[in-house]
DNA sequence: CGCGCATCTTTACGATGTCAAGTTTTGCCG
DNA sequence: CGGCAAAACTTGACATCGTAAAGATGCGCG
């Protein structure tokens, strides 16, 4: 189990009212929650229940269920920049157009890996009934990795053009329906199952970097 | 055990039963909800209550919610099928591949032409909790036209190889990538929601089959 | 030291999915 | 043609959910 950060913000070196920020023991509650038991058990009062704590005390830090979710696809989003760095690192990539191969099979490797809250992350009614920061951000800032790798590549000339938002589309796009197929089960349902996951990821990385060379 | 439930005199003749088939009343009350209200309003009471019986009416046709709503999903991978075929026609397709294209395209409008029932249909945790043999049979249908118009180019050589799995996988990933992306409203959070999406539509199918014409 | 307020609990309400009994209609068999 | 079993449908109930309102509790500032 992990054990309470230190205390938050205003004081320090005590923890700060009653609970001692049950925002952030909500936020992993939920994240434990997800991981184990999947999105359909992910209920208020489930995560409630597991941070010790009455049903509706979420409610005095979070507007309501959407803006609890949203804080934990945010979460989700942060393990997912995290994984891509390491695959990156993980590969040693030397080129530009490594690094990008990384970015897809760190995206890919994350889905796999955690796919409840990666669904999690890509359920716009669960988490945004209205926007919430904290997830803009986390988002902006997951996409931005893509963007500015090919942006390098771009610069290095491994890969034509000078704007960088057409081919991230193309490998965002390929990319996430591949996980989405993958983590939603659909694939499993049709020939594709049979291949070797890592096969298809292969296989669709390249086909996306081979194109998005070929392309003037 | 399975009833025999051949839906025998759908002649004209006579209204079968009580209702008068409350079954198909069940699923186009589904497809109406989902249509206008979206996802989250598609409760089982919502759609019998549009269609005019009790609550636990659906019961006697669907073992629960989540085979009413496969029944739904269902329908939706036939409407899907119809919308490729129509775009084929549309586009005078005359070589196999602009006939591959057409499947793209015709996938992509039907997303955002009918987001609604699309995410439905791919969400098995309201459809499948077990493999309901309609769904599964309106999917196979929908993925065999795409293997179809793959091997169709693999035989008159304007796509390489004889596997058409592996350019399929690439085919369906990215183009259904970006009908996620689309209908989640994910991409309007991003700096590709200022691009104009035929533009994406454009970029992202010429990309892909320039990928599966480069690899070996 | 005491008051205010943030934190948390209790209680309550409507909606949902599902089940167990009833009720009505249908089709069939004698 | 009459009656009866079962199918189709309704009613009522239950547990769970999200949410709101009102009550309890303890921290910290004046």
């Amino acid at each position: 189990m992990t054990k309470p950060k230190p205390p938050p913000q205003s004081r320090s070196s005590k923890p700060p009212y009653h609970h001692g920020d049950l925002r952030r023991a909500l936020v992993s509650a939920g994240l434990a929650i997800v991981g184990s038991e999947g999105i359909e058990a992910l209920s208020l009062r489930a995560v409630a229940r597991r941070a010790e704590v009455s049903h509706s005390a979420p409610y005095h830090h979070f507007q309501d269920k959407a803006e609890l979710l949203a804080a934990v696809a945010a979460a989700g989003f942060e393990q997912l920049v995290a994984a891509i760095d390491a695959q990156a690192a993980e590969s040693q990539a030397r080129t530009a157009l490594d690094a990008l191969r990384a970015v897809g099979r760190g995206y890919l490797r994350f889905a796999v890996g955690h796919p409840a809250i990666f669904r999690l992350m890509f359920r716009p009614e669960l988490t945004r009934p209205a926007e919430h920061p904290v997830l803009v951000a986390a988002e902006a800032l997951a996409f931005g990795k893509l963007l500015q790798t090919v942006a390098m590549c771009q610069q290095t000339g491994e890969l034509p053009g000078h704007d960088p938002l057409p081919p991230s589309a193309a490998c965002w796009s390929i990319v996430h329906g591949l996980a989405m197929l993958k983590v939603e089960q659909v694939l499993g349902e049709t020939p594709l199952g049979g291949i070797p996951f890592e096969q298809l990821v292969a296989a669709v990385v390249e086909t996306v970097i081979a194109g998005v060379r070929a392309r003037p």
